[in-house]
Parts: structure tokens; C-alpha cells; sequence
DNA sequence: CGACTAATTGATGCTATTCAACCACCGTGG
DNA sequence: CCACGGTGGTTGAATAGCATCAATTAGTCG
């Protein structure tokens, strides 16, 4: 039976694609948008290998440092975020297992955000100058990040546009749903079920709301049946994108 | 004297660079952060050719057309948004003069936000093919717009922080300087003052709230002498940065 | 002048914040 | 084994921020 913390993608009926081994979720990504030659993903996966483990809810840049090293998430869930003065922080987006933190890094000079876990995670460290030569001489992978990343924006105009225009409740179920159908996309949920390792105050951070009010609107939803939140496995029911349709 | 509705630099203190005519705004941005060649310059210039005039708040693409054309907007503000289907609108980020719409236009298949102006504006309607042949042709030119681009995205992230967790108020704020800093930056505007042809439904559609607190808080802002603003002329007292600092 | 768009005002209630306290769970060390 | 601290979740009451509806007042232009 499946583990509510359990991240293996066994048992929820996903066919779980045979990739190579490492970056798996990364060029599962990268060639949904462009065919990829065997070296190609050969290259890729010497991406995954300065890995290491990372606690829940640890920095791995913090805003103003210069930016030489991107981020590859092999497992769990990382985001950008800004923090301001007073303390309180904004998550702009999140990283999930396949994405690359950022392919534009070359022209970066540094961070005007910080990065974090929200889970526990399996991180690899891409040094700029290998990420710049795998961008220079692999020109379907370079397509591919470029792709990705107009993908990445989409999804922060539509981040974005949840904030000003939706109530929290349909920004909590949207950021549900994100999160599901992102980690459905890489082999690693079912398609209206999968792992949610973040706590309430990550969710309030993403949503931009109190905490307070995450458990509150989380609660609705419970009662309501909209969605299932038990230890760290969430369900949402097919009324759940029914409830907020026009969220794009 | 200046009046209120003036576009000029003239009289504002600005040293009004004297670049070509046609793309001033856009070299000017672009140069800012790659040098350019004059066979650069000659090459941006051309892309104003087919310019029009265009009423304030007239679409220039909708939601869902297909990607074809970029647009490069020459005089006025112009704005990219989302529409919900309740009829909400939410703007994403502001195109100033000089800002081309989209360079990775290419990419794309059709549009998932509209674009339309909110001031009168001019306009270029930029072919695809012209814009494909310029960054293969140019790599200044792809390298400057690839640089200008990564500086839009970084507005994108603090206009989604302010979006999450700033007030109205400050957000309000916010939105004024960003458009006086960039308006000063391509010389329409001075450095605390400049033109602001936006009504309050397109302030509101920014800062995500209604019309009618956007009337309540600027008056605030008014009482308080921290915005001066008057026939679509805005001034910032010194006050208005301190009011907001920790913005970024 | 009339028609339109933009700005303004008041009254009312919902949405969400804040502060505070309390509970449940989990791993640690005595 | 239980006492302990820590983190994350839950709850209540008071209040602030903001939306909504509705109506009124400038401005602007043909």
C-alpha cells in the first residue's frame, strides 16, 4: 500500500516511464517539448551528478547572492521566493522534481530571490560554466530549456493572476492543482491524487493569506469534499476543477 | 509650460539623448545593456516601419489568437492582461515605450494573455519572420533582447510579491514608481514626476483591487502629500520611496 | 446641450488579519 | 517508560482591509 509519504509513483496507475535512470524527470520534461538525441540525454543526466540531500525548508541561495551555480530538483518540492524586511515572504514559484532553476543564469549577475526547499529534497548543483557549454554545444537541448521555460512563465502570469483576482479559496485549490498536475506530468501522482509535502505555512506563502487562514479554507474544503489532505497525501475530487473553471 | 498631457521630455531636466528617430525608446533600453553596432541600430529601426496610431483601450491581441506579430510600442502605455470569463481583468505587466511585447514570440504558439493599450498609444506591428530574422541575424541585438527580457521578468516577480503581500496602498506606490523610474529611463519622464495616462479601472486591474478603493487610497496619497496627480501629470514627493522601502 | 466616460461618495457586509491560546504529534534524552 | 521541547495544526474573538451596490458629480466631446 502506498505510503502517504511516499513519492514512488507505484500503484496509482501512472505509467511510469523507463527513462534513464538520473534525470529522469528532467529530460521527461525537456522531451515533451523537443526530441532529444540519446547524447543528448546522455548530456543531461551528467547534469544529476554533484547531488546531495537537502532538510525541508533550507536555502539554497538566498537573495543577493552572485548567481554561479543553478539548481536541478531530482525529488521533492523547492521554490523561489522574496522575503521583505518585515519578515514576511512571497513563494513566486515552484520547483518541482525536473525543473532547472534557472537556464538564463548566464546573464544573471545574482539572485534577486532566494531559493528554498519546502520538503525534504534531492538537489543537484550545476555549476554555470557546465550549464553554459551543454547550452552552447547541445542545440536541442538548449530549444528545450527555452521551451521549459516559456512553460515556467505561463505558469507565473497565471500565478500571478490568481493573486489579484481570486479569492483564497480558489487560489488554495488552484495551487492544489498545480502542484498535482505537474507532479502527474513527471510520473509521480495519479491524476487527481498525489504527495503534497507542504505545510500550511508554505501554502499561506504560496497564496499569499495568513496561516490562519489556509487552515480555515483548507477545513471548508475538507468539509465540503472538494479535496483529502491526510499526511501529506492529498485527493482532490473531480468537482475540484468544476468549483474554480475559469482560472486561467 | 508643460501641460499635463505632454509627452515631451522637454523642460523636465531629462538630457534628452539625441539617438535615430524611429526606435529611440528601443535602442535605448537595448543599448542599456549590450553596445550595439550602427548596423544594430539600423537593423531596430527598421522594425518601426509599420507603425499606427492606436486608441487608449483597444486590443491589440486577444487571448487565444494565434502568435504571429510582436508589437513594439513607440509612444503611450500599452498592457498585458488576463480576462476571466466573470469579467475580471488582471494586468500582468506594462509595456512603456520602447518595450518590444515579445521577443520569444517564436516560440509560441498562441497568445495565453492579451495584449491592449490603455493610453493612446503608437504602435509597430512587428511580423514574426522579421523578428525571427533579426536574432538569427544580429546576435547583439538577440543578446540584448534576451537581457531586456530577463529584466521584464524581474518586474514580473516583484509586481507578483507586491501582488501577495503589500497593501493597496503601498502597492499603489509602487506601481507609480515603477512607471516614473521607467519613463525616466528612456527620457519621457523626470525622476519623480512624469506622465500617467491611466484611469482608475487601469489601476485597479494592476494593483488588484477595485475602482473604488483605488479612488479612496489615492486620495489618502493625495492628503497625505505623498502623490501629486492631476490631469494625468504625476509627481512623487521625496516621501514616497521612504513610505515603501522595503518594496523590493 | 446631451451622451458618455471617469471620478467621487456613502452605506453595508464579507473576507481576511492579528493576537492569543491550545492541542496533537514526534523524536529526544533522562 | 515518561517528561520534555519543537514543529505543525487548530480554534476563538476582535478588528482591519476591502468589495459591492448604488447613486452623484465632474469632465469631455461631438
Amino acid at each position: 500500500m502506498i505510503g502517504p509519504h511516499s513519492y514512488s509513483a507505484a500503484g496509482l496507475g501512472v505509467p511510469q516511464k523507463p527513462l534513464d535512470g538520473m534525470a529522469g524527470p528532467l529530460s521527461l520534461r525537456l522531451g515533451a517539448h523537443v526530441p532529444l538525441s540519446g547524447e543528448d540525454l546522455a548530456a543531461l543526466a551528467h547534469l544529476a551528478v554533484r547531488e546531495s540531500a537537502v532538510a525541508a525548508h533550507a536555502d539554497l541561495v538566498r537573495q543577493g547572492e552572485p548567481a554561479d551555480t543553478a539548481f536541478l530538483v531530482l525529488e521533492g518540492i523547492a521554490a523561489r521566493y522574496v522575503q521583505r524586511a518585515s519578515g514576511a515572504r512571497q513563494i513566486l514559484a515552484l520547483l518541482l522534481p525536473g525543473d532547472l532553476c534557472d537556464p538564463d543564469l548566464a546573464h544573471l549577475e545574482c539572485w534577486d530571490h532566494g531559493i528554498a526547499t519546502l520538503s525534504p529534497c534531492r538537489i543537484a548543483r550545476v555549476p554555470r560554466a557546465v550549464l553554459e557549454e551543454l547550452i552552447a554545444t547541445r542545440p536541442a537541448v538548449a530549444l528545450a530549456f527555452r521551451r521549459t521555460k516559456l512553460e515556467a512563465e505561463a505558469r507565473s502570469r497565471a500565478w500571478l493572476t490568481a493573486l489579484g483576482i481570486l479569492l483564497a479559496t480558489e487560489r488554495l485549490v488552484r495551487l492544489f492543482r498545480e502542484i498535482v498536475d505537474r507532479m502527474h506530468a513527471v510520473g509521480l501522482a495519479g491524476r487527481n491524487e498525489g504527495p503534497l509535502p507542504l505545510t500550511q505555512v508554505d501554502m499561506a506563502e504560496c497564496i499569499g493569506t495568513s496561516t490562519v487562514h489556509v487552515n480555515r479554507v483548507l477545513q471548508d474544503l475538507r468539509r465540503s469534499g472538494v479535496v483529502e489532505l491526510k499526511g501529506n497525501w492529498l485527493r482532490l475530487s473531480d468537482r475540484a476543477g468544476l468549483d474554480a473553471p475559469a482560472g486561467e
